[in-house]
This record gives structure tokens, C-alpha cells and sequence, in this order.
DNA sequence: TATTAAATGCAATAATGTTGCAATACTAAG
DNA sequence: CTTAGTATTGCAACATTATTGCATTTAATA
């Protein structure tokens, strides 16, 4: 994490130790009522502030499906350092057992050819049976 | 819009009459804000209430895209009537240049073949440059 | 270890969404 | 056409989620 950190350009303090450690033990994504749920005496505005920056800089990446909560999970190595610009060869995947969410590694990336329109990146997300419930 | 009201068993009431008329002249998908905006004099519990039951019944449905702001659409005829279960042969797209989000219809909707995983449905956020903008 | 820029914590406030309930409007039966 | 019964609306109150400004504290490094 120290690496990350200052590669990124970030101060490396307590809180942000704490938080970071958080995504680190869960490997599904996670969200922020999840995250409050885990720290003990915190204050919402620093959570609020710390989970934006760790966005800005590529460190988290912000994972949505409609009429689910909005989570949150650990961006891969190939992440940019804004929220635009995340570059991903996984896919989202949303448990319908356990109601997780996994970030997936899929070998050929779908591609998408639409007349008309200029596609320049597409986000896939799946929703099933994950591995260990199936 | 009185035989699909009729149809999905929802009364027709003015102001459920105005809320969709906003989603009809429209042709992109539009956020809660938009509509309130829309609308002069109205109750924001009733906007929240018919929204849900609109989208309970399948009538509209959620698009959620990272980082943004989450829009509604109206269905195609062939959505299921609850939340969950709409069934999509569209993907949605995000034009960068004038920041709307269509439905847009594709041939063949890709196929997703996970090892492990048991895929039911997937869902396409695509980014680019749409029709009018390119 | 002193300096200084960044991060934190608090107060205040904004935006977004929900619940209960009384008043009102609609539908269908007689 | 009227009435009974049910669904919808609008209000008050409240819950949740998120942001801003500012004084204080903390971390990185010279």
C-alpha cells in the first residue's frame, strides 16, 4: 500500500491505512454503509473526502447496477488517475444469492459495433449465480 | 398511454399523466431533477411514489452509469412488471460531448460465457459519441 | 526537528428519499 | 346516478446521504 500511495502521489495517514485495509480483507465490492459499518469511531465527512480522493487518484473504482446499492472495490494496476478514465478488462458481476459483487477477468473483452455512434468504452455488467453459490 | 396504464392495472390520474407525458417528449433518458424541473406545481412524495410504482410495474427503468448522475427511460412493451426482471434488447449510451443517455437497440446482443459463473443477464453501459454529436 | 502543506474534525447546511395519516378522487356496484 | 370502498394525493415530520468552510492537527522533507 505504501507503494500505491506514492506512486499516486497520496499521504499515507491512519485513516486512510484503516480504509484502504478495508477493501484489501473483502474481496467483493463493497459499500459505503459497509464500510462505516466496519470503522468504529470515524468521521463521515474524512470517509466522505477519503473514498472521493481514492476515486480521483485510481485507487478505487465506483461499480453500479441499477436498483442495487452503489459500491466500491479495489481498481487494478491499469487504473488512470481520474474518475473518467478507469480502464478495466473485468466486468461486474452482481450475485443474485449472495448479493455480492465481483470484479470478473474475461479473456476477450466483448467489442461493440454501433452504426452512428462512436463507442469508446464499454462497461459490462453481468447479473447470475457467482462461483461459490452456483 | 391510457391502454398501457390500463394493461399494467395503474390508474390514470393528471398527474401520472403529466410525468409521463414528460418521459414521451424526451427522447433520452431524463433524471428525477429533470423532471422536478419539468413540473411547476407539484408534490415531490407523489414525484417519488409515482417514479417507484412506474418503475415497479415496468413502465420505466433505472440507467446507472459510474460517476453520474442515475437517469430514467420509459420501457419497451416487453419489460416484465417488476424492478428486477426487465428485459433489455437495447444498451444504454452515454454521449461525452452532450452528456445524454440513450437506449439505444443492437442487433446481436453480445453473448457473456463465464467459467464458473452462471450468467442470467447482462447489461452494456457504453461511452462514446453519439449520432447527433459525431 | 522545524517548516509547511495537506489532512482531519466539527458545525452548519443541502440534497435526496421515506413514513404515517387525513383529505380527496376515482371506480365499480347497485 | 349515487354511494361505498379503495387508491391516490398532499402535508408534516423525519431519515439518510453528501457537501462546504474553517480552525486544528498531522505528515513529509529539508
Amino acid at each position: 500500500m505504501e507503494a500505491l500511495f506514492k506512486e499516486k502521489k497520496v499521504r499515507v495517514t491512519a485513516f486512510r491505512r484503516t480504509v484502504y485495509e478495508i477493501f484489501e480483507k473483502y474481496k467483493s465490492a463493497i459499500s459505503v454503509n459497509f464500510i462505516e459499518s466496519e470503522l468504529k469511531d470515524f468521521d463521515r465527512i474524512t470517509l466522505y473526502r477519503t473514498l472521493k480522493m481514492f476515486k480521483e487518484k485510481g485507487i478505487i473504482h465506483e461499480i453500479t447496477f441499477p436498483y442495487k446499492e452503489k459500491k466500491l472495490a479495489l481498481c487494478k494496476e491499469d487504473c488512470k488517475d481520474n474518475t473518467e478514465t478507469h480502464n478495466h478488462d473485468h466486468i461486474h458481476f452482481h450475485c443474485n444469492q449472495c448479493k455480492e459483487v465481483y470484479c470478473v477477468d474475461i479473456p476477450n473483452f466483448p467489442h461493440l459495433n454501433l452504426t452512428n455512434y462512436q463507442v469508446d468504452k464499454i462497461e459490462i455488467q453481468a447479473m447470475g449465480t457467482c462461483a461459490k453459490c452456483a
